[in-house]
DNA sequence: CTGAAAGCGCTAACAC
DNA sequence: GTGTTAGCGCTTTCAG
């Protein structure tokens, strides 16, 4: 089909290594010879095969990203950083969605280490990280992604996830709310548990009481929202709902939209994540935003770093990312307060959150 | 590092052509020694190197799917799909984003042509399809999706666009509305052109004026369908926009929030896609959906039909998927005739609208 | 029915 | 500096 190295060294009158040697730059070669070796692999218009490389130096130059959820607009833009890193690199990149599915995850793992993948960019489903233990068995690079795993020590990008949290629940605090609801999305997963934390810490730092009914769990799903925001509007008091995670305020919203629910005039709605659709919604959402595109950019480095750097053991790294708190119409005081004037007891993300020592300073984001 | 087909054949006492064939089943092997085999690899755990098949046979067992838009839910159902049926036959799947880029599109085609990728499924950036020449031209498998392309004979699947749009027009003409603006994609693409010729349609059999000056042109963009939305508010007379594509949408409905525009009181909305998000909205959208997740699905098995049948020539296939209009709260009469009994002139597609012929009868959707 | 051996395209010793 | 050659792991003739 396509010329092989064998027919660019016959039409340069060298020898194949030779040929090997000026496409890879592995040795010195002689002006006069690199000359006519360029020639023929014009006139031939000859690629090198990578499966014969590959089989031959055992790697594939090919990195895998295992993401929970492609409908979810926060992993598409960590997809699109991974994405950009691989292209620069020229390295071939599998996406791969498991839909929260720790058996599709398992699948996902034990095929691509089949296929000889040289590393791995992943958002386990769940922080036990059992269905990564053939990767890390096997010493295969890997950097997780979002969620943090328990126990194994490996790269890792993650959002202040805590920080973000609080600070969302000290807004609404601030804006007068003393009875705030919380959608929290599946369990086991390390950002979830860091913002419920971070929750708790906001409204435990305020004075207010830690009410555990008035904390609903879910799977992350549009439709659990939806459930999980019909439990809260039954609680009598209630003024504010912070939900955890994309999907589920959405399902929120679907749930105000069936009650009849006013937001931000009954109930006031914080999200975590920020989307297109987030702004031109009806009320346009308050949000607190994650840097997704920047993660993955991040964690392709970081993975590449530990391809190059081989099989050689290093400590870990982790990279941990900022939010911000991006104010929309989905928030206001709770009625009862509606026309005082607004007593501001906290909007920054509070004391106890110290920055991380690891953050990037340069806030890359999309280049869309 | 894992064992190799020379492992389980010493192991086992035998040749490696053995082991192949009972891998394989290429050739009958007596239970005798097939016991053998069977036994050492499963102490082994070998786990046959794709590599070392992938070069001896000269195919990846690897399928492509490039898509223009990874923000766009309707392809990432596409993706679905398509990624369903790889994971059926044990194929991998390499998907791309061309974020509607030529250039990026041409660099991706000749990327993983060197790569030996055994077919390919493609939403192409433009109709012309020079980004595709290198593929048909090196005689590679390949199925076109929701776009199809001029002069070249290739598989494609794709939705009723001309039906759907003629649709959706026509639902908002019998509503009452006689002014009604379109919202246009980006431009040279079959699907958004077979959407206006629709629209132009139901104008023209319904006897009304097909106004030029109504008609905006955008680039499938959020952005674009924002300030497209808003150029055709300007015009005296306007109470409904159709638009035909998810992301304009969304920008339209940014505008009209900017602009304090309500919708349906004062002009009704109509979208082509349905969304996650089109139902959580308010009003939630009218739409007419499309068999994302299907479309993926049907091209994943012409895909693989065609890689079955290898360097075969054989008669070209198309699917047209049928679309369905979900009526929902962003439609409704316009404001002059708000308290009039509805004249209901038409609501269905249409006589000249004929079903395909290859449709399939079975509507197939996505698991989750 | 099974084994030996050639070779897919490439890289990396090893020679000269 | 450059050429020769031995494989990477696998499939598939070709012999027997």
């Amino acid at each position: 089909m396509s010329a092989t190295i064998k027919d660019v060294a016959e039409r340069a009158g060298v020898s194949i290594a030779t040929v090997s040697n000026v496409v890879n730059g592995s040795r010195f070669v002689s002006g006069d010879l690199a000359e006519k070796v360029h020639h023929a692999i014009k006139e031939l218009g000859y690629q090198p095969n990578p499966l014969g490389r590959a089989l031959r130096k055992g790697r594939s130059y090919t990195i895998a990203l295992i993401l929970p959820d492609h409908s979810n607009p926060f992993f598409v833009q960590v997809a699109r950083g991974v994405d950009e890193q691989a292209r620069r690199r020229e390295y071939g990149l599998i996406t791969c969605n498991t839909d929260e599915d720790p058996d599709l995850e398992t699948f996902y793992v034990s095929s691509l280490l089949k296929r000889k993948v040289d590393g791995f960019v992943v958002a386990p489903t769940h922080r036990g990280a059992e269905t990564l233990k053939p990767l890390i068995e096997h010493g295969a690079p890997l950097v997780v992604v979002d969620r943090c795993i328990a126990g194994m020590k490996v790269d890792e990008v993650f959002s202040d996830n805590e920080g973000g949290a609080y600070e969302a629940t000290a807004y609404l605090v601030g804006l007068g709310h003393r009875s705030i609801g919380l959608i929290a999305g599946i369990p086991g997963i390390s950002s979830i548990e860091d913002r419920v934390a971070g929750y708790r810490r906001a409204l435990i730092e305020h004075d207010l009481p830690v009410d555990e009914s008035l904390m609903a769990q879910g799977c992350s799903q549009i439709k659990e929202g939806a459930s999980s925001a019909e439990v809260l509007l039954g609680k009598r008091g209630i003024t504010a709902i912070f939900s955890t995670n994309n999907m589920m305020t959405l399902g929120a919203l679907q749930c105000f939209k069936k009650l009849g629910v006013r937001c931000p005039d009954d109930v006031s709605l914080i999200g975590f994540d920020d989307s297109e659709w987030a702004s031109a919604f009806t009320p346009s959402l308050t949000v607190v935003a994650q840097q997704a595109y920047e993660m993955g950019y991040s964690a392709g480095d970081l993975l590449f770093e530990a391809i190059g750097r081989g099989k050689e053991t290093h400590s870990t790294r982790a990279i941990k990312l900022q939010t911000v708190l991006i104010p929309r119409e989905s928030t206001a005081r709770p009625p009862a307060l509606r026309g005082k004037k607004e007593v501001h007891r906290a909007t920054s993300s509070g004391g106890k959150n110290k920055p991380s020592a690891s953050a990037k300073s340069g806030t890359r984001r999309s280049p869309r």
